[in-house]
RNA sequence: GGGUCGGUACCCAAGCGGACAAAGGGAGCAGACUGUAAAUCUGUUGCGCGAGCUACGUAGGUUCGAAUCCUACCCGGCCCA
């Protein structure tokens, strides 16, 4: 049997961890609390990985506290940024919250039913205790304990000190001793002992970890885990929007969620087996193993895709997401029956068509890429055109050939559009 | 409030009266090679089929002509009060 610190050590889940904290990890219970930012109304892969681990801690008999932070969200952490951050109004806050609490229910045990005895999760939200702080007790009760100059070196607030033309508000300066309340609030209302995040978070997590200790004299703790990067030592999905990919359908569909774990490269994907799956030890080993003999098989890449869509949409999505990904990058669209390609492109974009388009000399190819939103514009739709990445029902069209016609139809009402590699979209003409 | 420097496309950044839809880099997209990977190479990235239109913080002005000059305003950095 090996103990919750074996686990975490065996998935690489820490990186800093407070003095003590084995012991209490592998023997004691506790209450461990995540803090989330509220900066949409879904949670996305990034924060899957504490949600996760937050589980991890639940199962191994710990209370996870997942502390959505509506108080802290309306300030902004300053860390990762080099840019101010735009602040968020109350009533987005609000409604993000409101999004990112179903999304957990799905992920933690909020009922306390469990055998383990692990007490069931709870979703708190930091607006309730930071909303009513007065300013003058916050200074008196809070501020004294901290330094401006410890503050100040936090490698977050260094950053922004360092980019001269950019600057740091007071106001994200502030966020670090708005995270330290939440740590002594949580300390004094739930026995809150331990906090977890990403490394980012370390300094901000130290801060309250100490406040807490300091003034009510409390054992607390602490660990991170590294944050995500590529062989190369870059950060992954930094800023590229496409990287982002949403737990909630409407944003990023199961077929997508599947396809964002399915591309990770053999340098990633062992790791983000072990940071996002519950597949045993020995199943992980296997799994490395088969990257380093087929990798061109992407077994691991394909059980992950497969676990993480299990965890977030069920095991009928994810069953058909894999489906749809073989029907894809595996045989002949043509050669597909109807109710699958059905099945296939369910979570493909697809819109509606009157029929009469196709008539005479068809349909123009750019035009339909561009109304399908697989184009940006007609102009972009040409140009894909143009360099080859223009496909009909998955046959490469040239400008040459680029009208649609009713021959082209599947079962008499379909098309399947494809710009590059991964873009689909279904027209269906009545 | 004063002084000063700055605000250019997704990001960084060059341009400082015409040849600028704007160099270069990053990022994105597409293609080739592969394994739905990485690396590499090639092409491409405001809208429009096009004449053209809209764009260099905002609003005006000078000029045959402005991203470039002038004025006011807004926003940011630094220094001073």
């Amino acid at each position: 049997m090996t103990t919750l610190s074996e686990d975490l050590d065996f998935r690489g889940l820490i990186a800093q961890e407070s003095a003590g904290l084995r012991p209490v990890l592998d023997t004691q219970r506790v209450t461990a609390y995540l803090g989330i930012d509220p900066t949409a109304d879904s949670l996305h892969v990034g924060h899957l990985i504490g949600v996760v681990t937050l589980r991890r801690l639940q199962e191994a008999g710990h209370r996870p506290i997942a502390l959505a932070g509506g108080g802290t969200g309306l300030i902004g952490d300053p860390g990762g940024r080099d840019l101010e951050r735009p602040l968020l109004t109350r009533e987005q806050v609000e409604a993000n919250v409101a999004g990112i609490r179903r999304q957990l229910e799905g992920l933690l045990d909020f009922s306390g039913s469990s055998s383990n005895g692990a007490g069931p999760a709870l979703l708190l939200n930091n607006a309730e205790w930071l909303d009513s702080y007065r300013l003058v007790d916050f200074l008196r009760d809070v501020g004294k304990h901290f330094t401006v100059n410890q503050m100040v070196a936090k490698e977050s607030v260094k950053a922004r000190f360092e980019r001269a033309e950019q600057g740091i508000s007071f106001t994200e300066f502030s966020y670090m001793l708005l995270q330290a309340c939440d740590y002594l609030h949580l300390h004094d209302h739930y026995g809150c002992r331990l906090q977890i995040g990403g490394s980012d978070q370390w300094g901000n997590i130290t801060m309250g970890m100490e406040y807490t200790r300091k003034v009510r004299q409390a054992d607390t703790h602490a660990f991170t885990w590294p944050l995500l990067t590529r062989s190369d030592g870059s950060k992954i999905g930094k800023s590229d929007r496409s990287e982002v990919s949403w737990l909630d359908p409407r944003r990023t569909s199961p077929y997508s969620l599947y396809q964002y774990f399915v591309r990770k490269g053999d340098d990633e994907v062992g790791q983000l087996l072990r940071y996002y799956t519950f597949l045993a030890h020995e199943e992980i080993a296997a799994l490395d193993r088969a990257t380093q003999d087929h990798p061109e098989r992407r077994a691991a890449q394909h059980a992950l895709a497969s676990e993480v869509c299990t965890l977030v949409h069920g095991g009928e999505e994810a069953a058909r997401a894999e489906k749809a990904a073989a029907a894809l990058y595996g045989e002949e669209i043509v050669s597909l029956d109807e109710s699958l390609l059905l099945d296939v492109f369910a979570d493909a974009p697809s819109s509606v068509m009157p029929k009469s388009v196709l008539e005479g000399k068809g349909a123009d190819l750019a035009e339909l890429l561009a109304t399908s939103g697989l184009a940006k514009s007609r102009g972009a739709a040409r140009t894909a055109i143009a360099q080859g990445g223009a496909y009909v029902n998955n046959r490469r069209r040239s400008a040459e050939d680029g009208a649609v016609v009713a021959d082209d139809l599947l079962y008499g009402r379909y098309v399947v559009l494809r710009r590059g590699r991964r873009e689909y979209h279904l027209l269906r003409f009545e």
